[in-house]
DNA sequence: CAGAAAACTGAAAACCTTTTCAGATTGATT
DNA sequence: AATCAATCTGAAAAGGTTTTCAGTTTTCTG
């Protein structure tokens, strides 16, 4: 019915083994050549990947794990992890943790099964713990989030720089009193709580962190809440662009305005952060950087599997909006 | 190397059909399914799926090609795609295409060598136009957008209502003068278009449409030209949420604010509509719904072929904010 | 309890490629 | 012109599973 490789050499009058060649580009002279190719346009052949990599034994397909393709960081990662896999020839077959330790647990059998030439990963802090404990048949690079240190070839941003950052800018616009709501799911999270808590230490600050689910409306419940208090911080840091919603959310409801009545700062340069209200100050992330990084990582450990784990930390940059301008 | 049935058989003491049997859940001897459970647990057997899929002729892959997954209603899309998808035990490829219809059909051409068991679907309004000439060997379900008049199954939002329906809410407002900024590259733009314009009509309006790539960025551009006119609308109806937030960058740019201004709705009930600003008024996209009719009905197709293509239309809906408010 | 039907199992074929191996051809070198 | 190396080609094996076919055991029926 389909028609195979067989058909074409039939039709070329030539043997299967010499079509394979010419498909891999292999040398094979030029009057063959011509043949089979005609006889793969005549026949409409398609190859049939399955049987390809069958024989073949690799899969040109890449696995990208991620808690929520919905987060816009992840989004704009898939994107490119998408396109570079599609240049290199490689698919990516696409899945969603919802930050659930087992749906990873699944997936990374999945990936197993499928025999993928390698995942691209972004761990829950509880699975990145054991990760060295589990073995996998494919190469792994973590992005977003680190494993044990430094055991594992990853790409993340300089988290405690970058929220130290946002810390010295708060500090620099005269801002004391500086709450922190961050995840309570990844390493990341941890990090810039880490950066958080250091940089204020270092300017004799109080650090006050709440920790929630990385989500907008858990974020809100809490941030309700942190808001409502009495002693109300003057500045409010959020740990990643959902949690930042969240923040925002819960100011309209409360009636409150940055930079009026708490200033805003928060991490990843979603648009809306700059179209809404005043603008929110924001820690960019090269996204598209980490995406390529984290393939370009893959390949080369596919390349050379011996090879030392590599972590690249890529450095955040700080967009001032007016959210954390000091109110006279 | 790696183990297979082969080796679980040995394990066992039993032949690789006993033990694809106990995999594929067969009627086999509760002792024998036993013995073979506890061979592959005992061996750490892991299915090899490209074997699998090469004997059985079907892949348990649908492919997912849409514009850019980074729209936020292509997003939640997948994620509704995936979910489902999951849930049946098949896994999903991600394709994006930039609306390029050359990108769509070296897609479709994979798909065809992944030999998936089917696809869904929101193509260019070129490529759709020919979709009845090409002829595919798996079912494909388009979804945001149609093929050739009910040719395709397909799952698509009652976008001429929805147009109308916002054309009505801002004339029950009391605005007149309502311009509109639609998408040119998609069925579902042409059919936005073709409900603001009937609408229009029906009121006795001009209608007066502009057309751009359906991006933030070319929106802005060309929503600054028609802020800028001047006999700039008194509101304007953006076909995308895409296209929306374009428009209110280039009103950020220009100084303008909604509804003092101009008055503004559009498409896509993204978080940031409701928190921006006045609150923008949209239409609400069933998009979790969309995703899962697209999957019943790929399900469907494939259990039985011959069935006549279904159309499901889903409605959108209305939700009021204040960036139609008529300015006192 | 005999015979028929049903349920179960294993050997071997099949799925479609790539790869190995060996044989054949070509080209270069003496 | 003969030899050697290099290049090219085809036959056949291999990759890991499911499925078919036929044979065996069990269960049911009368």
């Amino acid at each position: 019915m389909s028609v195979g490789i067989k058909d074409v050499a039939v039709a070329a009058g030539v043997s299967p083994a010499t079509v394979s060649r010419v498909l891999a580009n292999r040398h094979v002279k030029p009057d063959l050549r011509e043949r089979v190719e005609t006889a793969i346009r005549l026949t409409g052949y398609r190859p049939n990947l399955s049987a390809r990599r069958l024989r073949s034994q690799h899969s040109n397909t890449i696995g990208l794990i991620v808690p929520d393709i919905r987060n816009p960081f992840f989004t704009a990662l898939s994107r490119a992890v998408e396109d570079a896999a599609y240049k290199a020839n490689m698919r990516v077959v696409l899945c969603n943790t919802d930050e659930n330790p087992s749906r990873e647990m699944m997936y990374l059998r999945l990936m197993q099964e499928e025999r993928v030439t390698g995942v691209i990963y972004a761990p829950t802090r509880e699975t990145a713990a054991q990760l060295d404990r589990l073995a996998f048949d494919f190469p792994v690079v973590l992005v977003d989030r680190h494993g044990p240190a430094g055991k594992h070839d990853s790409v993340v941003l300089d988290n405690r720089q970058a929220s130290a950052a946002l810390v010295e800018h708060l500090c620099g616009r005269g801002f004391t009193h500086i709450g922190g709501l961050f995840g309570n799911t990844s390493s990341t999270a941890r990090d810039r709580l880490g950066g958080y808590t250091e940089a204020m230490s270092a300017h004799g600050l109080a650090p006050r962190a709440d920790f929630v689910a990385p989500n907008p409306d858990a974020a809100a419940v809490a941030a309700r809440d942190i808001l409502s208090r009495k002693d109300r911080p003057e500045a409010l840091i959020a740990s990643n662009g959902l949690i930042l919603l969240g923040v925002v959310q819960a100011m309209r409801e409360l009636g409150l305005e940055a930079p009026k009545d708490i200033a805003i700062a928060g991490f990843d340069n979603e648009i809306w952060t700059a179209l809404m209200g005043p603008g929110f100050t924001v820690i960019e992330q090269p996204v598209a950087d980490i995406g390529h990084s984290a393939m370009r990582l893959l390949f080369e450990r596919i390349e050379t599997p011996d090879m030392a784990p590599r972590v690249i930390m890529l450095s955040g940059k700080l967009i001032e909006r007016n959210s954390t301008r000091k109110p006279c």
